[in-house]
DNA sequence: GCTAATATCTGTAGTTACTACAGATGCAAG
DNA sequence: CTTGCATCTGTAGTAACTACAGATATTAGC
């Protein structure tokens, strides 16, 4: 059971990303093309392991790809300038910030329709109500 | 320019919701089809309307069109009863406290991250290698 | 009534970031 | 050398739209 440490399938292992995800990434040019063995099978160098794990880790603080696209060029590059890595960075944190202020909204008044409907014993469903009328 | 105002155009303006959207809700069953004319144009009655209207205020409220589509049956039935309204907009309401929480984190990440980077004279960027990092 | 302009029609493809197949090979262990 | 798991390619599906193209419908003005 011991396998080809360079095979897709001990990558996908080694990175925790799905197989069908990690060929996605190469589809969409993402990542760098791996060789081929004879038979057609990817084979993995330790480089696109990297790439993989920064992709994920961008991935989990909510990037794009195509964000993640750029930031793996400079990555790749070595300019010692961190200001288009910045750019990219604070745009992001920018839009996060406005959906969190957006969400908190949304879940203000969706808990107090919610406080509404266990407080009333009329006909009327005061969260439908809601939706039916132009606030 | 007197329009007719139940053409699909009219609706569209009245209802501040995309021509393709409102053919779009009616090609999945969101709401009712309308009846159409002589010659194949949509014909919009007042309840195709609430129903668009409805349809929008809860997407503003984030829940998903297949969330819309029980909450828009539960408003057309007249049970006075509102749990199961009640129970979909409390599963809702728990999703995006969690993300808010998730994205919270997030922005407290990118935060620091970007604070480094201000800080930062030396050669490497703290964006990228934090990308590049483990943990 | 006729023409020109505008509105609407259907159907398909694109968006994001994957996931889920099917059917055909590759490859490794016994 | 066979068996069985791994991998291959290519396509379609997900959510909620948006954006066409090319064909008709309708309306306004004369």
């Amino acid at each position: 059971m011991i396998k080809d440490p360079n095979s897709i399938g001990s990558v996908s292992k080694l990175t925790d990303i799905n197989i069908e995800t990690i060929r996605y990434y190469e589809k969409i040019n993402l990542i760098d093309k791996p060789s081929r063995s004879e038979g057609g099978n990817r084979l993995y160098l330790d480089e696109h392991i990297r790439q993989l794990r920064f992709v994920k880790r961008a991935r989990q603080l909510g990037f794009s790809l195509d964000e993640i696209r750029t930031l793996l060029e400079l990555s790749a590059g070595n300019s010692a300038d961190c200001s288009f890595a910045k750019n990219i960075a604070d745009k992001h944190l920018l839009d996060i910030e406005l959906k969190i202020i957006d969400l908190k909204k949304l879940a203000k008044v969706l808990k107090s329709l919610s406080t509404e409907c266990e407080q009333t014993t009329g006909t009327d469903c005061p969260i439908l109500a809601s939706l039916n009328s132009f606030n």
